[in-house]
DNA sequence: CTTGGGTCCTGTGCGC
DNA sequence: TGCGCACAGGACCCAA
């Protein structure tokens, strides 16, 4: 089994972190100067994207699934996905260097594969890093929000009031693909992926492999807890390395969780008094991680 | 409508 | 030591 050299992929709980670090450098100023360096990400960024969002206000961020929205005083919202590999980098004037590893591979002024910078008023400088460029940024007009394509869709936040075991239920119900699937169906849920799925199931006893449409209501009941609960822990978890950040160089978007099943193939299962042990399988292509001893 | 598979992208780690 | 390849996966897209 491959690590993953420590990391964790930006899920619900690593974007909110995100956000969380970004809103006292970016709310209420506005931005100096953007420093775009190619053409798109994912797709290509929208049109003028720099004259848009140049000299206007940052009103707030917000976040929706995985992703993160500033709304501009001009009435449009920028949104920014950070893919697979996207990293976000804080830099104040008073760090000194603005950033470590000038002039790597050809960049005058920064990393390989950092994208788009942006300059507050006050200096501060936010830099978006994707290598893999499955990242995306949009524009679009505030009161527009439930027509934009990327948002239009998605189902409820797990964290959010209209989420429980009965929309879950109904989501699921006669739903023949694996729960796994149906869960990383951001239409079902928002903000869920690989790593917080398989916790999830993991925590409610509930085999990945099991048809979304056949889980008895009182474990959908479980699994909607555990959905919170693991949810919120990694918020905290990320939460409390925002205190450090200036050790890491500033760098967002990884925050390690102590994880149960994920990336623990062959390892004990740490159910009490299970002592399972943790299979990976492939699903869709994917991997999952559960304990076949004890997820039913 | 539902479901599954392909695709994009680069860095990493492993086997030969 | 170096090379090639599998794998990591979010979300769209399309085919059956």
């Amino acid at each position: 089994m491959r690590r993953l050299n420590g990391g964790t992929m930006p899920e619900l709980p690593e974007v909110e972190t995100v956000r969380t670090a970004l809103a006292p450098a970016m709310e209420g100023q506005r931005v100096r100067a953007i420093d775009i360096r190619r053409d798109g990400l994912r797709w290509p960024f929208p049109e003028n994207m720099g004259q848009r969002i140049e000299g206007r206000g940052v009103l707030r961020l917000r976040r929706r699934a995985k992703y993160i929205m500033a709304d501009l005083d001009s009435g449009e919202s920028w949104l920014i996905h950070l893919g697979m590999s996207g990293r976000v980098t804080i830099s104040t004037p008073g760090d000194g260097p603005m950033r470590p590893g000038a002039f790597v591979h050809g960049h005058p002024d920064g990393q390989a594969h950092d994208h788009v910078v942006w300059t507050m008023e006050d200096g501060t400088r936010v830099t978006f890093n994707d290598p893999r460029r499955f990242g995306a940024m949009d524009l679009f007009a505030t009161v527009d929000e439930a027509s934009q394509k990327l948002l239009a869709g998605l189902g409820p936040e797990p964290l959010g009031n209209s989420f429980d075991a009965a929309l879950l239920a109904a989501r699921f119900k006669g739903r023949r693909m694996p729960v796994k699937s149906a869960l990383l169906d951001q239409r079902n849920v928002a903000g869920l992926g690989n790593i917080y799925v398989c916790e999830a199931l993991w925590r409610s006893h509930i085999s990945p492999t099991r048809p979304a449409g056949k889980i008895a209501m009182h474990r959908l009941e479980a699994l909607a807890q555990a959905i919170r609960d693991v949810l919120r822990e990694a918020i905290d978890a990320g939460g409390s390395s925002l205190k450090d950040y200036r050790q890491a160089d500033g760098q967002l978007g990884y925050f390690q969780h102590r994880f149960a099943v994920y990336d623990r193939a062959a390892l004990p299962c740490q159910t009490p008094e299970c002592a399972g042990e943790i299979a990976r399988i492939v699903q869709s292509g994917r991997s999952t991680f559960y304990c076949p001893r004890c997820q039913r």
